[in-house]
Formats: structure tokens, C-alpha cells, sequence
DNA sequence: CGGGGTGAGTTCTGAAACAGAACTCAGAGG
DNA sequence: CCTCTGAGTTCTGTTTCAGAACTCACCCCG
């Protein structure tokens, strides 16, 4: 079988390995970026602040952070000039990683072993606690994640991912 | 500083340390889990098709696949009895963890280096990529990132994301 | 009935990432 | 002068990762 007879349109979900999402992880994907961009979600953004607060060791913050910033989600920013500080803040392509973080949330919430937790994020308006949906243009609807189909015009393999039960306005 | 004198309600987004989502960046908080997710998601089962899909490495594989279904999200089903031959699927836990997927895939496509990519996923009645957003039950808008408000209780600590700009049906 | 193929792993390597404690370095501040 | 704070580096080990090769059971083929 050719290996990569089907790399046409690579970055497909559906296309053969990993690509599209992959170098993503390469950013993102350990076990300590994502709780770094949520300790910048809430505001904390000093170097010893992130260190005690999530418990992370020293050298490893500072690599995580200096990979954050290459990667342009995060940028460092002197706050005091006399004695040189720097802080650390999410740019927007940083803030727009929440809904990872969501999605982690609630799977947590639903799914995790603990059970965890109350409210974890809000709409700022009504503080209300948010929930997740996929959203769908054309139908103008929300739904879950039954009602998601992956394509790939690779192999004829695009198969539906639940049962079927697509409901709508997610509870 | 009290070190812990906070902890009471841990599993808030806003508590102190990595809490909530700690435990489940334990599961799949590596470069690997979530791909053989999005994997399991595109209908791949079998322990050689992941390896090859995904370009995993055998040992890595066989030790993800043992502690995702170590942990509900996948499940390990025999398809064959005379070469007894197992399938690794999605459990529904698993699949529930597919806004984590679409979430990294759509900030990839936004902002990822390599230009990447068209539909990922759709809306399976419709065949539209679907979109991702943030609902409030409260006021039946969906809306985006810069609405989100984290709530901490401990310190007075809690603080908007974004500049304030929330913009409603997400783009 | 013996060879080849397949599927699902294991067993070696060696390289990289991680965790933690201690150390540097510069500028306050008393 | 001594000490404190903030932001790191340097030094240890321990775990995890990656890749190639190897096992083991079973089926199919001739």
C-alpha cells in the first residue's frame, strides 16, 4: 500500500496521521502548557506566582514559558523597570485556547474521577455558569457531539461517532 | 502567605492550583492520548492502524491504550475469538471528548504556523464544519472567549479575560 | 505439516523530559 | 551591611519517550 498516496489535502481531521493537530501538541500538549494558559486565564502572570501556584518546578516553568512566547501565546512584558521584572500574559491567540480549557473543564466535571467541582467559568454578563456547544451555521442550531461526523475522502472511511442521538440545545 | 488556607472548595476553575483539570491532564494531557482520541474518533480501532495512523511508537501505544481504558475512556472489545483479537473503542466518555478536539483543531486552523486546513468536522445532518461557542443558559445566546469571566472566591483575584469586546454568535 | 503472514503485543536500547533542591544575580530597603 | 524579593540558572536523579527488533498465537496456503 502506497504510504502517502493520500496526502493531498493533509490537515483534514479525517486525513491519515496526526497532522493537522499535531504540532499543536507539540505546543500545548504536556501536561503543564494548558495549566499555564489557565493560570493566565485567571489573572496570574508573575514567574514565582505561576511556580507556587501550580506547583510546578522552577526550570520547567521557565522552558514552558519561553516555548509559550515563541509560539506567540503568550508575550513577556516588564511591569517595573528599575528592578527589570517581567510578567507574563496571554496574547489573544492564548485567550483563545479557553474553549480547550472548557471542554477540559466539563469533561472533567462529567467524567473525571473526582467528583469535581461547581461553577468554573461564566458568562461575564449574567454570571451564569457556560456551557459548550458545537454550533452549526447553516442550521443556525447547537448540538452535541453525537451529531458530529468526521470526513475523509482519503479511504471512504468518514464514519458518524455516536449512536445517532443528536440533541440539540445541550443540556 | 498562608500556604493552603484556601483549599476549600478545590475543583473551582479559580481555586488555587491545578486542581480541577489536574487529574484529567494526567490521563490525557500528553502528546499522545488525545491523538489516539481523535483517532478512535475517525474510526480506527485496531492496534496496528493506530500505530501506523498515528506514527506512535508500539510500547507508547500499548501503554496509552492501557490507561485510557484504565480510565473509562476507551474500552478494550475482542472482535475475533479463534486469534483472539481485541479493538480499543471509544467509550461514551470518550467521545465526550470531542469538544477538546474540535476546541484544538479550531485554534489550530486560527492560529496554528502552517496555514492549516478546511472542514475538520461537520454537522452531520447538514454537512457544515461545524463552529464551537460558549452557551449561557441564562440569556440563550452562545458567544465567545472575551465574554468569559473566571470566578475566584479566595482572593478578591477574579478578573475579565478579554478586553471586554463579546461578541455574540461566534464567527 | 511446514512456511509465510497477521495482529497484538513485549524487550531491549538510548535520548529527552521531568522534579526538586540549591545556587546566582540585580536591585530595593532598612 | 545584611537581607529580601523576583526571576531565573545549575545541579542531581528519576521517569517517560522513541525506535528497532523480537515473541507468540493463530490462520491460510500448498
Amino acid at each position: 500500500m502506497g504510504e502517502d498516496q493520500s496526502l493531498r489535502h493533509d490537515g483534514l481531521m479525517a486525513t491519515r496521521g496526526a497532522s493537522p493537530i499535531d504540532d499543536t501538541l507539540r505546543i500545548i500538549g504536556d501536561r503543564w502548557s494548558i495549566l499555564i494558559v489557565r493560570a493566565g486565564l485567571r489573572g496570574i502572570r508573575r514567574f514565582d506566582d505561576l511556580c507556587s501556584d501550580l506547583g510546578i518546578a522552577r526550570p520547567i516553568l521557565t522552558e514552558r514559558l519561553r516555548r509559550l512566547v515563541a509560539h506567540g501565546v503568550m508575550e513577556k512584558v516588564p511591569y517595573s523597570e528599575h528592578p527589570r521584572r517581567y510578567e507574563y500574559r496571554l496574547t489573544d491567540a492564548g485567550i483563545a485556547l479557553s474553549p480547550v480549557l472548557v471542554a477540559l473543564v466539563r469533561w472533567t466535571e462529567e467524567y473525571g474521577s473526582s467528583e469535581a467541582t461547581g461553577a468554573a467559568l461564566v458568562h461575564a454578563p449574567c454570571g451564569t455558569e457556560l456551557e459548550q456547544a458545537f454550533w452549526c451555521r447553516t442550521c443556525g442550531t447547537t448540538f452535541g457531539p453525537h451529531a458530529i461526523r468526521g470526513v475523509n475522502r482519503d479511504h471512504e472511511d468518514h464514519d458518524d461517532i455516536g449512536a445517532g442521538a443528536s440533541s440539540d440545545t445541550p443540556t
